[in-house]
DNA sequence: ACTTCGAATGGGAAGCATTCTCATTTGGGT
DNA sequence: ACCCAAATGAGAATGCTTCCCATTCGAAGT
């Protein structure tokens, strides 16, 4: 795999305070613009924290992935709204009850198809409020 | 947009027949080498058949896209397990409760955020039977 | 069957996002 | 202050996907 333990460079500092500023899962480009390091250190220390457990890569609407804080440093589960027209992705809250069932769900398919469920992404689709207009 | 109609050629037709007799969602090369249809034309076939809305393109574990009958065509709405070793996906079908509940929750993310949801996406991502070994 | 013309084809070039390379710099521990 | 592995960053390289464009195909009309 890779290193599960990276120094806390002004750098990484930078980029995970850029995600932590915006609270929705940002661009490569967004990270580099608003934490001001070159792209491929941008790139790279992602891919570290990522490693780490401490950043999530998000899919996007087209092929760009995007990064936000992990879930255990931000401050609770939720899922993805993605804009199929100007591509910003936000976050949204699952009722406790469609956790309750996806976990029940995610039990039944591995007793019924042996394929063992490391995480579950319900991401919506669709357009944003301002991309309705 | 693009077309919303489209000869059905002797390519596409051995497109959709290469998507139909897997059953799940294939890789680019998958389809090239099934349908045996040069890249290029496997390429624009398929987003042609998505604009068309007859294929529907997943995300895989990877960056590479994969394409399946859309849901419509094949037999029933179903989601998608994403192997993250070896990359392949297959399908399963929620309960009918998961649906319905998701149904609720897609209503009540219009009223609170104005996000008009076109479709959802859920996956699960862990590892196959196979790769568990 | 023959013609016609827009649609489809396909090989390669081009475009992007992402990863890799490697010489140089940085920083934590001793 | 010194050492050495970790981090940096500019550009090269990779891989997936889309674009270009000269050629071919095919459905509708004659």
């Amino acid at each position: 795999m890779a290193p599960f333990e990276v120094r806390l460079t002004a750098h990484r500092r930078a980029v995970l305070g850029a995600l932590e500023a915006a609270g929705r899962p940002l661009s490569v480009e967004e990270v580099v613009a608003a934490a001001g390091v070159p792209t491929s250190t941008a790139y790279r220390n992602l891919s570290e924290l990522v490693d780490c457990g401490v950043v999530a890569r998000v899919a996007g609407a087209g092929g760009a992935d995007r990064h936000e804080l992990a879930e255990a440093l931000s401050h609770h589960h939720h899922h993805h709204m993605v804009c199929t027209r100007c591509g910003t992705v936000s976050d949204f809250d699952p009722s406790r009850q469609l956790e309750r069932l996806i976990g029940r769900e995610i039990e039944q398919i591995l007793e019924e198809t042996g394929f063992a469920v490391d995480h579950h992404v319900f991401d919506v689709r669709g357009l944003c409020r301002r991309c309705r207009d």
